[in-house]
DNA sequence: GCCAACGTTGGC
DNA sequence: GCCAACGTTGGC
C-alpha cells in the first residue's frame, strides 16, 4: 500500500470546465499535445487524485477535485481529421498520444484563485507558480496537496 | 545540431 | 488585445 500521487490539471472553463465534468461524471482527458504533459499523465496511477484548474479565464484557479480511474488509453482525437487535436503524424499502429480517464470527485465550495495560491505557496512548492510555466499537467508534492485539500474544504 | 521563424499558452 | 515565455518546425 503506497500513498497516491497528486496532480494539477488545467482546462479552460469555456472549453471544458468543472461543470462539464460534474455533468458527465467522468471524462477522457484528451487533447494533450505536449510531451512533458503527456509523460506526466502516463505516469499516473489509478487512484491518484488531481486538482482541476481553470485557466485562461477571468479568475484562474483550482475549482475542484478528480480521481484517476484509468491510464494510458489511446487518445481518439489524434485520428479524427475534424478534431482540433488531429495529428497526421500519428497512426493506429503506433499512436503518439494517450490519456487518463478522470472521475469527478467534487467542486470546492470556495475555489483557490491563482492570486490566493501565490500568497499561500512559493514557486518552488507549486510548479504552477513558476515563471513561464505553461504545462497543463504537473505533479503536486504530497504535503502541498494535503494542505490544498484542507483549504478546499468540503466538496460539493 | 544550430537557430530563426513561427505557433501556443495563459496571465493580465 | 498585449506580450512574455516556451515549444515546435524546418532549412542549413
Amino acid at each position: 500500500m503506497t500513498d497516491i500521487s497528486y496532480w494539477l490539471m488545467k482546462s479552460e472553463p469555456n472549453v471544458y470546465g468543472i461543470n462539464h465534468l460534474r455533468d458527465e461524471g467522468e471524462t477522457l482527458w484528451d487533447g494533450i499535445r505536449n510531451y512533458q504533459a503527456r509523460n506526466f499523465m502516463r505516469s499516473m496511477v489509478k487512484g491518484d487524485e488531481a486538482f482541476f484548474y481553470h485557466s485562461n479565464c477571468k479568475t484562474p484557479g483550482i475549482v475542484g477535485l478528480m480521481r484517476v480511474i484509468n491510464t494510458c488509453l489511446v487518445d481518439p482525437t489524434q485520428f479524427d481529421p475534424h478534431s482540433k487535436y488531429f495529428d497526421p503524424k500519428s497512426s493506429k499502429e503506433k499512436p503518439k498520444w494517450d490519456c487518463a480517464q478522470m472521475l469527478y470527485l467534487g467542486t470546492s465550495q470556495t475555489s483557490l484563485s491563482l492570486e490566493a495560491l501565490r500568497k499561500l505557496y512559493t514557486p518552488e512548492e507549486l510548479t504552477l507558480l513558476r515563471k513561464g510555466n505553461r504545462l497543463s499537467i504537473t505533479p503536486i508534492k504530497t504535503e502541498i496537496a494535503k494542505d490544498l485539500l484542507q483549504r478546499l474544504g468540503e466538496l460539493q
